[in-house]
DNA sequence: TAGCCTCCAATTGTCCAACAATCGAACAAA
DNA sequence: TTTGTTCGATTGTTGGACAATTGGAGGCTA
């Protein structure tokens, strides 16, 4: 790629940032670790940087417009074509978005879209129902404890709400996976500590979706779990702490002792997402294939 | 946009995954609002969607090359450039990268990656030290815990070097952030945990270096993380699960104590990560404004 | 003056066609 | 085996166009 060749151009290369003019790359399969081997960047990722940095350093806010594609290709001195790949770096990344309609922002990174992404890696990785698990073991009852200090009354309203639901999603026999997750969820919002949502999150949506793989073998799954989300919400109302954390715990190792008893392989690799329960946005917003 | 216009085209259309034949727009004055408005996503986005699938569904495995950006292109019905986009927003995913040199490949999104965005994000939602702080003050001592039962013996190696490095560091007047950051991500890998390593590191990746302001002010800081750090150890390597959990957990209060006597308002914002230490790759790979 | 409709400039989505710099592999020379 | 040389394939970038929408600025009615 010609780095500073300015083809046919008449871009202003002087307006272009990072025009190293470094030697093109000191060879590949050198025997000796002589040099470090220098990192020359397409134009495309420097446009993405800038912006990025211009994001993260505050100079553009969120909720900011960028300035048109033609524009900024200007100001950047590349042209729009490279630019537009820049933008999309900076669009999958999350700090720029389009709201409705075509303009672009500059955002903050929703932290569905981190979770999502990360859960996806779990994935891939083939990542094991335990190891999943043994995360969740620790972070609910430890997330559980935080609400029972902090919950406001309309968060005790919505899991009150999720519970009735429960209740009545299992009377009735149908699922309650979504339902179970949502409950998971008011509690991590109950915590008030936006770490802890984007820590837990990922585990807690690839974990709790595998319990429709053993429902159907435990009839009494459902009852336990509702005793379960029960008491928690007790202590939480009471702002028992210790208490709440605990019956989470043992929510928690229930749900390992579930797919014991199902005779399924606490060791597998969780498969993809079936249904992220996102018909939200997701449907309005793409087609799939 | 010309949705499936192929304006001059020459594209085959047919080639063209979702070109859904819908009708252009229902028409811009259509006096009914008969229809949703169904989500046309734009082209290079279908492009990115069906490559993600084709590599999340393992039909393109990690490791594998992807067709040249022409072939592509053709393959899919869309111009170079549409693909080019597409291709961008999958490589900022981490779904796609490349290695030395300019192929493409396929891949899995890399844990640092994940974490530094994620860190990112939330840095951007302005999260307190406090936040970061009661993460890590469970998920530490979770790990410790795990880590526990299953560390290897050259995983105990590096801990015992690193602690000795940071004795030495200590002792001298040295930086020791690095260090001790160091020694945490060693006993996140010991315990063995993909999901956890993912969870704990957002936090501790903007946590740890924030000791550097506080250090300076407390003499005896360095001394004291030594000696937590070596109780761990030697928890860890006598197997007792629940003395590690422990005084990581002291260890870990004693930051925010540390941060009290220093003075420092553990309800204020953390900044951006001045250091993330990783000339490794950064340097190499990117070259800052 | 408020409300509505029309027309136009600005902007985004796509596409086409080239060219420069590299990479990679094949082949020749030292 | 190491070092050049050559040539085709591929990526990085650029220019230039055109269609579909948007967002307003005006202008026209109540």
């Amino acid at each position: 790629m010609p780095r500073n060749a300015d083809q046919h151009g008449a871009v202003a290369d002087a307006a272009r940032p990072n025009s190293v003019g470094a030697p093109q790359d000191a060879g590949r399969a050198g025997p000796e670790p002589r040099f470090a081997k220098l990192g020359l960047a397409p134009a495309y990722r420097v446009v993405f940087e800038t912006i990025e940095e211009e994001i993260l350093s505050g100079r553009l806010k969120p909720g900011e417009r960028l300035p048109s594609e033609t524009s900024l290709a200007d100001q950047l001195g590349v042209n729009r074509s490279t630019a537009r790949e820049g933008l999309r770096l900076l669009e999958e990344t999350g700090l720029v978005r389009r709201e409705e309609g075509r303009r672009l922002f500059a955002a903050i990174p929703r932290q569905e879209d981190l979770s999502s992404r990360a859960s996806r890696a779990l994935v891939l990785q083939h990542v094991t129902f335990r190891e999943l698990w043994e995360v969740l073991m620790v972070t609910e009852p430890g997330v559980a404890a935080l609400a029972a200090e902090r919950i406001r009354a309309d968060q005790v309203a919505a899991l009150e709400d999720n519970l009735a639901r429960t209740e009545d999603a299992v009377r009735n026999g149908r699922g309650f996976t979504q339902l179970d997750m949502e409950f998971h969820a008011l509690i991590a919002e109950a915590a008030g500590n936006r770490a802890w949502l984007l820590a837990r999150e990922p585990a807690a949506l690839l974990l709790f979706p595998a319990m429709d793989h053993m429902a159907p073998h435990l009839p009494q799954s459902g009852l336990r779990l509702v005793e379960a989300h029960g008491q928690v919400l007790a202590a939480l109302k009471a702002g028992k702490a210790d208490v709440a954390s605990d019956w989470m715990r043992k929510h928690i190792a229930d749900f390992r002792r579930g797919y014991n008893m199902a005779g399924i392989d606490i060791d597998l690799p969780v498969g993809r997402l079936e249904n992220p329960a996102d018909e939200s946005k997701s449907a309005a917003k793409r087609r799939s294939s």
